[in-house]
RNA sequence: CGGAGCGUAGCUCAGCUUGGUCAGAGCACUUGGUUUGGGACCAAGAAGUCGCAGGUUCGAAUCCUGUCGCUCCGACCA
C-alpha cells in the first residue's frame, strides 16, 4: 500500500473525547472515528488490525473443530420469551418493530437462535458433538458506553456454542475452547490470563474469563502469586476463617442490650468515639427487593455485598436495593438504625462469616438506638447462610492460603459450561443410544474482538505511540524514503525494496508522501509499524539503508540484504 | 437513571465572571516561494448561523429557561 493512496488521518493532539491511552492512540493513529457514543467507524488501518485478529480467531476455532456459520443479527423476540431471558436481559435489548408491529431484537448474543436451529436439525447422539461459531456484530444498550471500543453499543464478537451428548464430552469441548483461547491471545501478542468467573445472565455451571491486566480495565480480579488461583472478584472467595473475628470474644454468653445512639447513621459513625465498635464487630443490615419481594441481607460492617454472589444465591438478577421509603415502611426505622434481631416476616440471608459471630452490634430497628451482645445464630432468625461478600486484598488464598492480591483487568474472552438451560427451554433434544430423549449439554464461548483490538493497544504502547505485535500490526513493514522525488536514487531504491517485499508476501506500506523526515518518523511510530526501513541520501551514500524495529535499536544493512532480514524478523512470528 | 463537567473553524483551545471593535489563536487545509535526516519558514488565502430553541435587552458566544449531544463518576455499603 502507498501511504498517499490510503487514509491515515493521524492527529498530533488527543481528541478531548478520549480518556484512556488505547482510546487516544486509536484516534490519533487514525484507526477509528466516532459516529456517536459507543458507535465507531473502522478506518482502513483499524480494519486491517481487526481482520488480523479475526483471522487468528478463525484459524484457531477451525483447528479446534468448530464450524463457522453466520446467524441473523435481527431476531424475533419470541425465542427470547421461550428461553426466559426476555425478562432477565430486557435492559440490554435494542427493540424494534416491523410494519406489522411484530417485535424484534437486535441480537445481544445468540444462544436462542442457535439452540432453535439445533432443536430442528439435531436428532441423534450420532450427530454430536458439534460446535458452531460466528464472528458478528452484537448490539447491547449499555448503561454507559465508554472508553471507545472497550464498552460499545455495537461491537464485534466471536461467539461459539458447543453441543454434547454427555457431561464428559461437554467437558472435552470446554477444554478445547479453553486451550484455543490460550493460543489465540498468545498469537495476538497480548498477555491474557484465565480466571474463574461468575456466570451472570448466561446461567450455567461454571466459567472462565480470559482477562488482560490493565489499570483501565473494568473488572477486578483476585489472584495469588504463590499458586495459580485467579478469579473475578464477583466470584473470588478466600479461606477467611470465620472464627478469626471471634478470638477475643468472651466465653460467657451475654444478653442483648439496647443502647441509645443518636446521630449514628453509618458503620463509620459507630466505629468512632464514644462507641468505638470496630466495623467487623458490627452487623450491616441491607434491605433488597428481589423479584418485588423484600429480603434482609446481613454482612460484617467491614464487608461489601457482592451482587453477583447474591444473584447466585437468589437465582435471579431482578433485584435492587430498597428505596428509603420502602425501608421505612417495612422496618419502621430509617437506614442507619436497621437490625434483624427478632425480625419475622421478611427472609433474612446472612453472610457465612457471621455464623459464629457473637457479641455483635447492630441497629435496634428503632431510630437512634442500637443493640449490642448479639449472637447472630441465637438472636436472629436467619433463613439462609451464604457467601455474599466481596473478598479483600490480603485475605488467604482459598487454594494455598497465601495473601490474595486484587488488580484491574479487561475481560476479553469468556468460556461457559452452560449445561442444559437453553436446550431444555428451546427443546434441543436428541435421542441417545438407549433410545431416551435427552437435552444437549451446551457450552458457549465468546471473545470480544473489537475490545481485544483495543486491549492489545492498551498493553502495547510507549510514549511515541502504538507498538503493535507483529501478528496483528496493520502492516508489518513501513518503508520511509526521505526523498520522494520520483527519479531520485532514494525513491527508486525504496520502490525496489517495496516491490520485493510485496513479492515476498510481506504486509508493507511505503510512505511516499512528500513530507519532512520528522513527520514521517513520528507518524510511523505513532501508528506503530513493527519494522521501519529508512532510506535517505545520507545512508545511501554509505551504501546502506536503516532498519528500525519499533521496539529495538536501529541497524544499518546493505540494500540487497533487506528482504532477507525482514523475512527473518517476520518469520519469527508464531 | 442519579451526580459533575463540557459544547466557539477539521483538531486543541482562548473569549463568557463585567452584554456593545468579539468571531479569535495554534495545529491542519489551499496557493506561491524558500527548505528537506526527527512534527520547517515566509507570504497570501479558504474555513465557524459560537450545539439547538425560546426568553431578557436598543444590542447576546456572553445573562435566564428549556432541550439535544459528548465526557467522567456512581448506580451496593443504610
Amino acid at each position: 500500500m502507498r501511504w498517499s493512496k490510503t487514509l491515515i488521518p493521524t492527529l498530533r493532539e488527543s481528541p478531548a473525547e478520549a480518556e484512556i491511552t488505547s482510546h487516544k492512540l486509536m484516534l490519533r493513529a487514525g484507526l477509528i472515528r466516532k459516529l456517536s457514543g459507543g458507535l465507531y467507524t473502522f478506518l482502513p488501518l483499524g480494519l486491517r488490525v481487526l481482520r488480523k485478529v479475526e483471522n487468528i480467531i478463525r484459524e484457531e476455532m477451525n483447528r479446534a473443530g468448530a464450524l463457522e456459520i453466520l446467524m441473523p443479527a435481527l431476531q424475533p423476540s419470541d425465542i427470547w420469551q421461550q428461553s426466559g431471558r426476555y425478562r432477565t436481559m430486557q435492559d440490554v435489548f435494542y427493540k424494534l418493530q416491523d410494519r406489522a408491529k411484530r417485535e424484534f431484537i437486535l441480537g445481544p448474543t445468540h444462544e436462542e437462535v442457535l439452540t432453535t436451529l439445533i432443536s430442528a436439525e439435531i436428532d441423534s447422539y450420532k450427530q454430536l458433538p458439534l460446535n458452531f461459531y460466528q464472528i458478528q456484530t452484537k448490539f447491547r444498550d449499555e448503561i454507559r458506553p465508554r472508553f471507545g471500543l472497550m464498552r460499545a453499543r455495537e461491537f464485534i464478537m466471536k461467539d461459539a456454542y458447543s453441543f454434547d451428548a454427555t457431561d464428559e464430552e461437554s467437558q472435552v469441548s470446554y477444554q478445547k475452547m479453553y486451550d484455543a483461547y490460550v493460543k489465540i491471545f498468545h498469537r495476538c501478542g497480548v498477555k491474557a490470563v484465565p480466571v474463574e468467573a461468575d456466570t451472570g445472565v448466561m446461567g450455567g455451571k461454571f466459567s472462565h474469563e480470559f482477562v488482560i491486566p490493565a489499570d483501565s480495565g473494568e473488572c477486578e480480579i483476585a489472584y495469588c502469586d504463590a499458586c495459580s488461583y485467579a478469579a473475578n472478584v464477583e466470584r473470588a472467595t478466600s479461606r477467611l476463617n470465620p472464627s478469626d473475628h471471634e478470638q477475643e470474644q468472651p466465653q460467657a454468653p451475654l444478653t442483648p442490650e439496647k443502647f441509645p445512639t443518636p446521630e449514628v447513621k453509618t458503620i463509620d459513625d459507630l466505629a468512632k468515639p464514644p462507641y468505638n465498635i470496630k466495623p467487623e464487630d458490627q452487623i450491616k443490615t441491607l434491605v433488597y427487593i428481589v423479584e418485588d419481594k423484600p429480603i434482609i441481607l446481613l454482612l460484617r460492617g467491614s464487608d461489601q455485598l457482592n451482587e453477583a454472589k447474591l444473584a447466585g444465591v437468589t437465582g435471579t438478577l431482578l433485584f435492587r436495593p430498597a428505596t428509603d421509603e420502602e425501608i421505612t415502611k417495612l422496618m419502621d426505622a430509617h437506614a442507619g438504625s436497621l437490625g434483624a434481631v427478632g425480625l419475622t416476616g421478611i427472609p433474612v440471608y446472612a453472610d457465612a462469616t457471621l455464623q459464629p459471630a457473637q457479641s455483635m452490634t447492630t441497629g435496634a430497628n428503632e431510630d437512634g438506638f442500637h443493640v449490642r451482645n448479639i449472637d447472630v445464630k441465637r438472636d436472629i432468625n436467619v433463613e439462609k447462610w451464604a457467601d455474599i461478600r466481596v473478598v479483600k486484598p490480603g485475605e488467604p488464598c482459598p487454594v494455598c492460603g497465601a495473601p490474595l492480591k486484587i488488580r484491574r483487568a479487561i475481560e476479553a474472552g469468556h468460556v461457559f459450561k452452560l449445561g442444559t438451560k437453553y436446550s431444555d427451554a428451546l427443546d434441543a433434544f436428541f435421542l441417545d443410544h438407549d433410545g431416551r430423549r435427552k437435552p444437549s449439554i451446551m457450552g458457549c464461548y465468546g471473545i470480544g474482538v473489537t475490545r481485544t483490538v483495543q486491549a492489545i493497544i492498551e498493553q502495547c504502547n510507549d510514549d511515541a505511540g502504538i507498538t503493535w505485535p507483529l501478528n496483528v500490526a496493520p502492516y508489518s513493514v513501513c518503508i520511509t524514503p526521505l526523498n520522494t522525488k520520483p527519479d531520485s536514487e532514494v525513491m527508486s531504491m525504496a520502490e525496489d525494496i517495496y516491490n520485493k517485499l510485496l513479492a515476498a508476501d510481506i504486509d508493507v506500506i511505503i510512505d511516499d508522501r512528500n513530507e519532512r523526515p520528522g513527520v514521517k518518523f513520528k507518524d510511523s511510530e505513532l501508528v506503530g509499524f513493527p519494522i521501519r526501513i529508512g532510506i535517505g541520501d545520507k545512508s545511501l551514500a554509505k551504501g546502506v539503508v536503516e532498519l528500525k524495529p519499533r521496539t529495538a535499536e536501529m541497524i544499518t544493512i546493505k540494500p540487497e540484504d533487506v528482504v532477507d532480514k525482514v523475512l527473518e524478523l517476520v518469520g519469527a512470528r508464531t
